[in-house]
RNA sequence: CGGGGCGUGGCGCAGUCCGGUAGCGCACCUGCUUUGGGAGCAGGGGGUCCCCAGUUCGAAUCUGGGCGCCCCGACCA
């Protein structure tokens, strides 16, 4: 293989791999406008995949969608404090329109809090117009400083849920449902599995009373807030007069929810499971989950794209995904490379000789530890049992993304000597005692370059829990989980 | 904003030091032969050398100014 056609080491410089990876499999490209990119029909087809069963399982928990615009008054921004100070730096601002000069500059929104509750206030009157699920797929506009593929773009896709209830009860249950929701989405669909907890103080949404987040972890041991769902209080309804008059009669201010995920998602699956020869595109998400490359030799081709033909209808038939790559212009070895970066499962080629023994030859992205990189099978069994095949490489994403994770997690450490250390020696996440002051979360950070990613959620707890914060100074309050982050 | 790198056919680059009117690989087009892991041969098309100004008989190359992009750090899903 010519060394110009293979990617950047990935275990020597993942960063430049990462970037490489993503072009050339097309996914996204740059655009002419600094730090922002065009999402290509292949990264596009996944953040597809996504949204439709993300989308699903919001409806399934009782939300709707609909659409709020664009652009947000700048005044509506600038009503809660917190929200304002967070994105004041990262806001696009529009002064001037239709040639003129505007009364009130808009914002390109960085999010849809602000003009989805002022809307929210039109809308509620009573305890009974209570609860509003909503959710939207949007664009919004981030003027980050440094952007990276997918990861952090000037623009990006994502939905965003915003409600509003009668109780902080239901509104914290629903912070829990989406979390939960956000969980499940990422390790069956995505396979990539996340710790999960509560946001320290400095890390959370700028507005929120808390947050909560899924946390990833890359295959550099880098950690990726790969989706985050806010408990927002009273703080938007009190600057939007949110209120709603109760089943007793006062007038009360309702409590909010939001919650997300972005195409960083699509990142996020690059870095969980792409290998030296590309991405992997896990089954469930792939635009194309089996292609069929006919080997067409100079021997009366015909019966071998009649097969092609009939295998691809058949496994159309089955529900599966499949694309027929009889393009002539390329040999088959190209095809196979070309389809292998772009992650697709499986690969199917058909040649003369597998015509005159009724058999398919059967490739997997991923070849399992001890196993042929393509098995000849008979034609009925690569038909019959496929969609099993997708299930369990499916799975095996999973147990693997969940194996990495956990060989990579270090926990029990007390000081932050050794949490330094861990992370010289490659760590992912460490786990350690905290006090909940946040001076020694800003001096760790400043130590080690690693922040607090969670609070971490009972389940993923250490059976026994630090008892001391890891400055030396008092007891522990939270377990927490440190890593170096995206 | 600081540090580094780079702007030359679609992509990756050489040429710049030492000025003489642009070349290589890949890709693309045509034809023939090929096709089970990135095909071969032959022919062919395509470039305001990032922009502006200057020096010069002559500038991709020298001088001055500007712009853009990428990477590394400070902010962030």
């Amino acid at each position: 293989m010519a060394e110009s056609k293979k990617l950047p080491a990935r275990d020597e410089d993942f960063a430049n791999w990462y970037n490489e990876v993503v072009q050339r499999s097309e996914l996204a490209d740059y655009s002419p406008v600094r730090g922002s990119m065009v999402i290509r029909p292949w990264g596009y087809g996944i953040w597809e995949n996504m949204q439709s069963a993300l989308d699903k399982m919001f409806k399934e928990t009782g939300h709707e969608n609909a659409y709020f615009p664009l652009l947000i008054p700048l005044s509506f921004i600038e009503r809660e404090k917190e929200h304002v100070e967070g994105f004041a730096p990262e806001l696009a601002v529009i002064t001037q329109a239709g040639g003129k000069e505007l009364e009130e500059p808009y914002v390109v929104r960085p999010t849809s809090e602000t003009i989805i509750y002022s809307m929210y206030a039109k809308w509620v009157q009573s305890y009974r117009d209570l609860p509003i699920l909503i959710n939207q797929w949007a664009n919004v506009m981030r003027w980050e400083m440094r952007t990276r593929l997918f990861l952090r773009t000037t623009e990006f896709l994502w939905q965003e849920g915003h409600t509003a209830h009668a109780t902080a009860e239901e509104a914290e249950d629903e912070t829990q449902l989406i979390l939960d929701v956000y969980r499940r989405f990422m390790e069956d669909w995505i396979g990539m599995p996340p710790l999960t907890g509560l946001k320290s103080e400095s890390e959370k949404f700028a507005g929120a009373v808390r947050s909560y987040s899924c946390e990833a972890l890359m295959q550099d041991n880098k950690a990726l807030q790969a989706g985050t769902s806010h408990f927002l209080g009273q703080n938007f309804a009190k600057q939007f007069d949110l209120s709603f008059q109760s089943e007793e009669g006062q007038e009360e201010y309702a409590w909010n929810t939001s919650w997300g995920v972005s195409t960083r998602l699509v990142g996020g699956l690059v870095m969980s499971h792409g290998d030296d020869n590309g991405i992997v595109v896990p089954p469930r998400l792939a635009p194309v989950q089996v292609v069929v490359v006919p080997i067409l030799t100079d021997e009366d081709t015909e019966p071998v794209r009649a097969k092609t033909k009939e295998i691809v209808a058949k496994l159309s038939e089955a529900g599966l995904r499949v694309k027929d790559d009889s393009r002539e212009n390329l040999s088959p070895g190209a095809k196979f490379y070309e389809w292998e970066g772009k992650g697709v499962p499986f690969r199917i080629e058909i040649g003369p000789r597998d015509l005159a023994q009724g058999q398919l030859a059967l490739a997997r992205r991923v070849t399992p530890v001890g196993e042929k990189r393509k098995a000849f099978l008979p034609e009925g069994q690569v038909i019959a049992e496929l969609p099993a095949y997708l299930e369990k490489f499916q799975v095996e994403l999973l147990d693997t993304a969940r194996a990495r994770r956990d060989e990579n997690t270090v926990r029990g450490v007390t000081s932050v000597d050794e949490l330094e250390e861990a992370l010289e020696h490659g760590a992912g996440f460490v786990f350690t005692g905290w006090s909940g002051d946040p001076a020694v979360e800003e001096e760790v950070k400043e130590r080690t370059k690693a922040t607090i990613r969670v609070l971490v959620s009972e389940e993923f707890r250490s059976e026994e829990s630090p008892d001391r914060c890891l400055s030396g100074q008092g007891a522990s309050v939270h377990e927490v989980a440190w890593a170096r982050a995206y």
